[in-house]
DNA sequence: AAATCGAGATACCAAAAGGTATTGTATTTT
DNA sequence: AAAATACAATACCTTTTGGTATCTCGATTT
């Protein structure tokens, strides 16, 4: 999964991007759908859903003439996993709580 | 924060730069002395640096000659927030575990 | 004071990213 | 079968990105 980290955070990188998971965190749509609320055309949204692709973010699979895009959520644990090695640098309660959680838990 | 969110996003997009990040996790450290780890020139990881100050993850700051890079970890909190929202979306015993405990205490 | 050392600032370059336009190809619809 | 639909693929363009080279500036060392 640590092989997924670099596409996974290019995918990121763009607020277009981001916005996209965002609408498919809701359900799965196709390309026309995501493309009416993206100010760009298909081939663009289309580009974008090959980054978010190749993330691990999202699958995409053809049914008849559609290409249905859904969000794929554990494709975004290299980046939380990476990120949480710095949990311990900054004292948000609800961190520190989990810290705490499991240190006494560890199963 | 939120204004924030980009800015630090785009820093992270670089390998070279989440592993700076990595370093200044131990300490502070030079321009000249992150550039040895590198493999490439100090103008190069200066850039880079410069893109980790805009998207707040780190600090500069002058001492004499040198200048000193140290991490800015709370910058990373507008990234983990937008992640949280996805939290909902795969099973983590730990993150399940965390929203329990806000629902019943939001203060 | 002179030489050196760590950086800042530009200018420049190649490659990648974000986007459009155009053309082509299956799948429906009529 | 013909037309329309939903998309794929390609070519192309512009801007951004990652990098080097060079020159200069200010701080230190001797």
């Amino acid at each position: 999964m640590t092989a997924l980290l670099q596409p996974a955070f290019r995918a990121l990188a763009d607020p277009t991007r981001r916005d996209i998971l965002h609408r498919l965190g809701t359900r799965e749509m196709t390309i026309a759908e995501i493309t009416e609320h993206c100010a760009m055309t298909r081939a663009a949204v289309k580009k974008h859903l090959v980054v978010l692709e190749e993330g691990n973010l999202i699958t995409m699979r053809r049914q008849g003439r559609e290409t249905l895009s859904s969000l794929n959520a554990p494709g975004l644990k290299p980046v939380t996993d990476w990120l949480s090695h710095f949990d311990a640098f900054w004292d948000d309660k609800l961190s520190a709580l989990s810290r705490t959680l499991s240190e006494k838990d560890d199963t």
